[in-house]
Formats: C-alpha cells, structure tokens, sequence
RNA sequence: GCCCCUGUAGCUCAACGGUUAGAGCAGAGGACUCAUAAUCCUUUGGUUGGGGGUUCAAAUCCCUCCGGGGGCACCA
C-alpha cells in the first residue's frame, strides 16, 4: 500500500496556541484526509519541541520545573486542537510528539552516533568538537551578531537589540556540526529534483543561502549553560543543541533509534513536512544535512507555507492589537467553515489576509448561500414534491422534448462530463497543493446546478404531470452531484460533508471513498433521503463584528490597567475597521507640546537619526531622537520650534535613549515618504501644549 | 549593500507566448419563489505599475525605472 507521512513543525513550547499553530495543523488535517481517501496509508504527525534554554527561563520565571512548563503548553495545545478536531479521536493526527519523551532521547541519541559512524563528504569526520565563543541573549537564547547588537558609550558591554538588556560574553565548549562540508551535495540533490522544496521563491533562497557559503553549525550546549535538553552520548557535560533534537522527532516518533514507537521503513519513504516559511531553511540545509550524514534518505517535500496577515495586510502583533484571537473563532464560528476560510483564502505558500470580516463573508457567501443553500433547497424539493424519495433521473425518449422545453437537457452527459473534469482537476490541484484553486473548482458546480434549478424551475414543472420525468431528473442530477460534492469537499470540511452526505440518505463512510472512483449515478433510486437541517448557518455580521469589538476594547482595557501603566496608550490601534473613534479623553493621554531645538547632531554610524534637545520648558532640555538625517541637516534644524510627543515611554536607540517624538507629516513624493517637520506660523510659547 | 519574489477590475485571485485578459466578492438594475434576505439574468468596472525591446503575436520573454514583500545562519 502506498504510504503518505505529513508533518508539522513541532511547536516550541513557549508560546501558548495561537492562529499560526492552527494553521499548519489544520492544512496537514487537510491533506492526511484526503491523501486518506485517495487511499493512502497515511501517518500524521504534529507536536511540541519542549527543550532548551527559553523554556528553563519561561520556566524559572513561571516558578516551574522545566517538565512542568512543557506539560503545560502541550496540553494547552492539546486541547486546542481536540476543540478543532484534529486530535486522534476525530480522524486528526496519529502522534503527538513529544521531545521529552524517553524514546525520543533514545532516538536522537542514536542519530547522534551514526553520524558519528560516517564520513562527510569530503572525508571529514561529520561532528568535531571546538569552542564557541560569542556574545549571548539569554531571552534570546542565542548568540548575537554584529548587527543584532548595539553598545552604549562608556561601556563595553553590548545590549540586545531585541530585549535592550546587557547580553553575556558566552565561551564555551561545543560540539560542532561540519555542514561546511554539505554545501555541493546539497544542491547537487536540489538540482536533481527541485520539487522537493517549494515554492520556488522559497527554494531559491535556499540556494542562495547555500552558495554563499555554509559554515559549521554548533550542535551541543554545554549543560551547565543548557541543562534541559538530550545529553550527548558519550559525553556528560553536553547536551544536543535545539535543531538536532528537534528535527530528529520526525524519525524518531515513527521508531528511528528506538523500539518504542515503529513505522520508519514503512513511512519515511514518503515524508511531506509542511513548515513556515521562517524555518525552510533548518527543514532543508541542517536537516538535509544532518540526514545525508546519518545515511538517510531525504524527505521528498518540504512545503513552506505564508503567514497570515491582518485584514489590512500588516504582521499581526501584540502592539497593534490585530491578532486573532483562537476564543473569538471558536466562539462565533464552525470548525469546518475556518478550516474552509483558512483552505480557499490563502493561495497555499503565499501571505494572506485574515480578518474576521472576510472570515463571515466567506461563510455566508460560499457556505451558507452558496452549498449551504443549494443542498437545502434540492432536499426541500424532494420532500415537497416527492415524498422524500429519490426518483430515477432517466428521462425516456418520449419526454425529450419535455425536457428541452424545460431547457433542460435529456442526455446527462453533459453535466457528468462536467463532473468528472472538475473532479479530476480538483484532485489534480489538491494534489500540487493548490487548495485555493481546487475548492474554486467546486463552487463552479455548484453555481452551474443552482442555474440548471433556476432554468428548469421545479415549482412549474410540478404542475405538469408532463413533466414528472423532468422533474425527477433535475432533482437527480442536484442530488448526484451533491453527492459528489461531499466526497470532494470531506477533507476540507468533513463534519459539513458527513453531514450533507448524511442528507442524502447515504450512511457510508465517506471518508473512505475515493474521489477518483465516483461513478454518476451510484446513488439508488427510490431511496430515501435523510433527515434534513441546515449545514451551514448565516451568520449575523453587523452583530458578530460588533461584539468581536466591543470585548476587543474590553479585553485591552483590562490589558491596559494591569500592565506598566502608559506603555500601550500611545501605539494601539483599532482593532477592526476603520468606523471606530478615539474620545477626547484618549486623546488627552497624548501630550503634545511646543518644544525648541537647542542641539541638533548626528549619531556616527547612524545614517538616518539625529539627536536633539529639545527644550519644553522643563528643568532642563530633553534628549530626542528621530529618523530625520536623511532628509535635514541638523544645523538648519536647530531654533525651530516643533511638536514633541512629552509623554511617550522613553526607548533606548543606538545606545542613547530618546525621551520623546517630533511630529512630522509623512509625504509622498513619488520617490518614498519624506517627513515634514510639524511647525507654527504664529509665534508659539515653549512649553505649550497642544490640544 | 547583494540576491529572490511580486505588481492584472474597488477587493481576493485566474489566464501552455496565441480568439475580444477572465472568475468570485463588492456595486447598479431586473426576474423568480424550491431554498438559509437565497437563486437566476443583465450590467458598471482594465493603458495587465511606467517606459523601451524581441516576436507574425506579450499580462506572459528580455532590459530599465517605480512600488510592495522576502532572504542574507545557529531564534520554534
């Protein structure tokens, strides 16, 4: 039997459930079903990567030993995807992998060893041991570059970019990974066979990250620096680095190295691992690497996906507050209509946009009015008119001209041809995952038979006894291509297709049928249809949207008062549409004040900012700092009176700290945004402020 | 800075170098009643980012400019 092995990424421990958890495992959901009923034996795998240094800290600061930390989130996560039904139970994944478990240490470990047993390449030993020195962001958990540090005058000590904190000078012993040694064979294998990495965009940066040269990766820890984690065979004083251990789940939860788990020789051969576009390259370089060292063979796909932007297209984040919430979705929305939001909205491998607007608008649209509508209104038919039974579609050859006049055409073949070509490109897309594609496919047909009801119009033909066969053969062929529909839709959607299909009188598995093996006509005359009952509700947008904002607004408000008081004032947007309004009084939060350039320089080494001070009437003047270098020399800046933002959360930038903003108007000018610095005809007062 | 991708209707996306660049949603008008205010018909809407070039033929290939996104290593 063929076998199909999918993968998602392991999720870091860390971060508790969030859209882009749901995502990932929702698409692998999605394709383990359908590869499922193309008849596969499908093996699906999603899970937690539980070790290193962030979890010690989330940890430490949690009060939790690292084990309980990680117990935590996976459960968290767990239980999110069981309310979403992607856990075993309903038909979703068949591990969830764990790197804590025991079996997975031993696994890892024995990865770890058959490297050790081979030769690079070009001869070397694959794993030497050296020093790695640099300098370290504990919250971080890694070493620092160049540019991701920054040093503040009269001190040596570099600060974190990212956490603005002192970062430590980290030496220590390590065992280093000779991926230096991989760079040829590794793109010689990509050349082979370049579908092994899309999309394309993807696999060439991949390329190009290779040709410019790859130098040896560290893949141990000392474990008085990283205790939480594999230790290293043979050697007591390390443990595995974060990529080795975590890539290797992906053998080792099918039995690689252990006699815990089994499935390796059966599923490894056909192995999909589906990841974000942020880690393409540890899934195709180090893990590639790490494999052609052990002397396994590589996985045949590896799928980087998009990420999902706001409605307006901007990364969601904490501080703009447009994050989707998982609450929200379960709250207001099916299961199978965000798996069918998340399926047709993003053009697989690409960005897309999700707002909770486009969410409803795509239920009420293509589910509810659309399938939703089309099954409810082919199976009220046939209870009205007749019975509730399923009449034979064969028109006979007296009644043709019946049926023209009806305009509809005798001969089914058309439609079944039809059919057949959507069914068979919508597999054909499926299968190079162009889900987006496919599911259009689908709502062609359906647009195609609520025509043919439109035109045949079932509420005159009942009036002709005439027309009995006509009739028969409408509801027929609404009934038969539902019917088809299901299957198609099942992987997608597969409460919503079990349902309808359920409707149709039908109590077959429809999981297990093959799409390929549909055959027009299998579904029985003189049956009886099933219990009908709508599948897909409309949803209330004005009311939905306008509850999704008004607790948006409460739960900021909650977050506003618990945090440092003032540091999210200033930056929170909106979180929906663009009807809302600030009062007065947020406004008031902003102070505004009339403030006089007395210095104006540049930063060395900074192109674009300039320091100020600015005096606003206070003791003495305040240091500012603002992106203005490119565009004013600072001289012509010094005297002017300008707008400074007074209460604005001070930040440190190029090690100097900037105590507040300069307004200035952002212009268009066809070759980028100029800013214009804010000023007053009239004469103005320091210290003034503006409201 | 170097490299990659991308730009098509108001929005989201299609279109092996080959008919008059198409769908869905949104908008306007009409029809209908089986259906979840649904469906059907008609209709508005395009200098395919701009400019060059190759070709019998360009949204598609090449060059260039402009805009958007992304990658340039040890962070899942």
């Amino acid at each position: 039997m063929k076998t199909f092995y999918i993968t998602t990424p392991i999720y870091y421990a860390n971060s508790l459930p969030h859209l882009g958890h749901l995502y990932t495992t929702i698409v692998a959901d999605v394709i383990q079903r359908y590869k499922k009923q193309r008849g596969f034996d499908t093996y699906f795998l999603t899970g937690t990567d539980e070790h290193g240094i962030n979890i010690q800290r989330a940890a430490e600061k949690e009060g939790r030993t690292p084990k309980e930390q990680v117990d935590y989130v996976s459960a968290e996560l767990k239980k999110m995807f069981a309310e979403f039904g992607l856990n075993t139970e309903n038909g979703g994944y068949n591990i969830f992998m764990r790197t804590t478990e025991r079996f997975h240490y031993e696994g890892a470990q024995t990865l770890w060893r058959e490297i050790l047993k081979n030769k690079t390449p070009k001869g070397n030993a694959p794993i030497y041991k050296g020093f790695y020195e640099g300098w370290f962001c504990a919250p971080c958990a890694a070493f620092k570059l160049e540019d991701e540090y920054y040093t503040v005058e009269g001190s040596d000590i570099p600060l974190c970019k990212i956490h603005e904190r002192p970062l430590d000078k980290v030496s220590e012993e390590s065992y280093f990974f000779r991926l230096s040694d991989y760079g040829d064979e590794l793109l010689r294998i990509i050349e082979e066979k370049p579908e092994r990495i899309r999309p394309e965009a993807r696999r060439n940066e991949v390329v190009s990250f290779i040709k410019s040269g790859l130098q040896d990766l560290s893949v141990s820890r000392e474990k008085k620096s990283v205790s939480w984690g594999v230790p290293v065979p043979g050697d007591e004083n390390h443990v595995m680095y974060v990529w080795l251990d975590a890539l290797s789940n992906y053998i080792t939860a099918i039995g690689y190295g252990n006699s815990e788990k089994t499935g390796f020789d059966k599923y490894w051969q056909n192995v999909t691992h589906l990841v974000g576009k942020d880690i393409l390259r540890f899934h195709t370089v180090y893990w590639w690497a790490f494999l052609l060292a052990a002397g396994i063979s590589l996985p045949e796909t590896i799928y980087a996906h998009g990420m999902w932007l706001d409605a307006e297209g901007r990364k969601m984040g904490k501080t703009l507050g447009n994050v989707i919430e998982i609450e929200v979705l379960q709250k207001y929305f099916q299961v199978d209509a965000i798996r069918y939001f998340v399926m047709r909205e993003m053009v697989f491998g690409q960005d897309g946009k999700f707002g909770y607007e486009n969410l409803i608008d795509r239920a009420n649209a293509d589910l509810a009015s659309g399938l939703g509508n089309l099954s409810s209104r082919t199976l009220s038919m046939i209870s009205k008119y007749r019975d509730g039974l399923i009449a034979s579609g064969k028109i006979r050859e007296s009644n043709y001209l019946n049926a023209k006049r009806a305009g509809i055409n005798a001969d089914e073949q058309e439609l079944v041809s039809v059919l057949q070509h959507t069914r068979d490109e919508f597999l054909r897309r499926f299968d190079n995952f162009e889900f987006s594609q496919a599911l259009e496919l689908i709502w062609t047909v359906i647009a195609r038979i609520d025509k043919m009801i439109s035109d045949a119009k079932p509420w005159e033909l009942i009036k002709d006894e005439n027309q009995a066969e006509t009739l028969n053969a409408v509801l027929y062929r609404a009934l038969e291509t539902l019917r088809w529909i299901s299957v198609l839709i099942y992987p997608v959607m597969p409460e919503s297709a079990r349902k309808i299909y359920a409707q149709l009188g039908l109590n077959d598995d429809i999981a297990k049928i093959n799409p390929e093996n549909l055959v027009w006509g299998e579904l029985a005359a003189n049956a009886k249809i099933g219990e009908t009952q709508a599948v897909f509700p409309r949803l209330d947008k004005k009311k939905i949207m306008s509850e999704i904002v008004e607790n948006g607004k409460l739960k900021m408000e909650n977050e506003a008062s618990t945090e440092n008081a003032g540091e999210k004032t200033t930056n929170e947007q909106p979180a929906t549409n663009d009807e809302q309004f600030i009062t007065i009084d947020d406004f008031y939060k902003v102070e505004l004040k009339i403030g006089e350039v007395k210095v104006c320089e540049r930063i060395p080494k900074a192109d674009k900012l300039l320091r100020f001070e600015i005096d606003l009437g206070e003791e003495k003047p305040r240091q500012i700092l603002a992106g203005l270098a490119e565009y004013y020399e600072p001289e012509s800046l010094i005297g002017r009176k300008v707008v400074v933002v007074a209460n604005l959360k001070p930040r440190m930038m190029r090690g100097l700290e900037s105590q507040g903003m300069i307004c200035a108007a952002s212009l268009e000018d066809g070759t980028g945004e100029k800013p214009a610095v804010a000023t007053f005809l009239e004469n103005v007062d320091i210290g003034a402020r503006l409201k």
